[in-house]
DNA sequence: CAGATTTGACCATC
DNA sequence: GATGGTCAAATCTG
């Protein structure tokens, strides 16, 4: 399949071009401020060349934010924002209408709440215990709708199924294959929302921890904390090492299984509750965006990855390396744009 | 027979 | 008390 890309898109190749050359030039600050500062990565310490590493991560992760918003066409809606306003998007209770991301497609949406609440479950030394857990009240989560279940791409095991209020079709609940054996937390339920078409909403908890996924989940762990996460930003790593390859590597795997499954168009009515992102972290709901560890969000956010086919196309790990090796000739990646 | 699914029970939270 | 999330025994399936 073909995809052309939206007139906003292409007569916001400039703009698309400034942000990843900004976004470049802070990698580079951000680079520099850790060699300064190799031996002290502890919260707080300042910057030199232009902030402190903290407010790069910030711009860096804006910029990138920004990128992919006008990929999407967003921009004359004046959602492109500053790394300074990524905390107040997140937080503040839905500026950023997220839907509008893929609104022609998938209906793909971001909660990001705090990330793995280790007392989500009380039955550890309680194991007799039916049904002794916590409820989960600030677990990361997120959401995709999808016209048929499909196939994300993981093992995963029914636990159970619940009939919802106010829903006609019975909630099932699914949790990792791994659980026991890596104890991977992720978990999931899918309730159909939807007759005609069959709609699925499928609602993601918690992120794979599981062998395959180790390395995007690591990433995404880390990006809960920017100062944690700072530690896997190696610019002269091998691609092999970096997160981010590996997560490209999904992405292109996952890809197919979105082309199959997920081309639809958004017919469900917004709620306030599916359209607001929150996030109790300046940074978690980008880092979702970038490397939600399954891909949802990835999948969902457009055209059948529209930025990964850009990737498909030229290689998508050579682009990143150079991306981050600051050796990438912008012009390459909008020639596809 | 091992692993997956079904289903009723249990319990935290609202 | 209603609801939603999870547990685990029973059952199913390959």
């Amino acid at each position: 399949m073909e995809w052309s890309w939206p007139e906003s898109v292409l007569s916001n190749g400039e703009r698309v071009k400034e942000e990843l050359m900004q976004g470049r030039e802070l990698a580079g600050k951000l680079c520099r401020v850790f060699d300064d500062h190799k031996s002290t990565l502890v919260s707080g310490f300042g910057g030199s060349g232009g902030g402190s590493a903290e407010d790069l991560v910030d711009k860096i992760l804006g910029s990138f934010a920004n990128t992919l918003l006008i990929l999407n066409g967003k921009e004359s809606d004046g959602e492109i924002v500053s790394g300074d306003q990524i905390q107040g998007i997140s937080s503040g209770g839905g500026s950023a209408d997220s839907s509008s991301w893929d609104a022609n497609h998938t209906a793909a949406v971001i909660k990001s709440e705090d990330f793995y609440e280790e007392s989500c479950k009380s039955t550890s030394t309680f194991k007799d215990r039916r049904g002794s857990y916590k409820r989960r009240k600030t677990s990361h989560s997120w959401i995709r709708d999808t016209p048929a279940l499909a196939d994300d791409g993981h093992g995963w095991r029914k636990y159970g199924q619940k009939r919802i209020l106010n829903s006609k079709h019975s909630r099932n609940y699914y949790r990792c294959t791994h659980k026991f054996e890596q104890s991977c937390k992720a978990t999931k339920y899918v309730q159909q929302i939807q007759d005609h078409p069959p709609m699925f909403r499928t609602t993601y908890h918690g992120n794979h921890t599981c062998r395959d996924y180790l390395k995007a989940s690591e990433l995404l762990l880390d990006c809960t904390s920017p100062r944690e996460s700072s530690n896997f930003i190696r610019f002269s790593d091998t691609k092999q090492d970096h997160p981010f390859f590996s997560f490209f590597t999904s992405v292109k795997k996952e890809e197919l299984v979105f082309k199959e499954e997920s081309i639809i168009k958004e017919e469900i009515p917004p709620t306030s509750d599916d359209r607001v992102m929150t996030s109790h972290d300046n940074h978690s709901w980008l880092c979702d965006y970038l490397v939600s560890p399954d891909l949802t969000t990835f999948e969902s956010s457009g055209p059948p990855s529209r930025f990964s086919s850009i990737l498909d196309e030229l290689e998508h790990e050579d682009v990143i390396s150079r991306l981050m090796m600051g050796s990438f000739d912008l012009d390459e990646v909008l020639q596809y744009i």
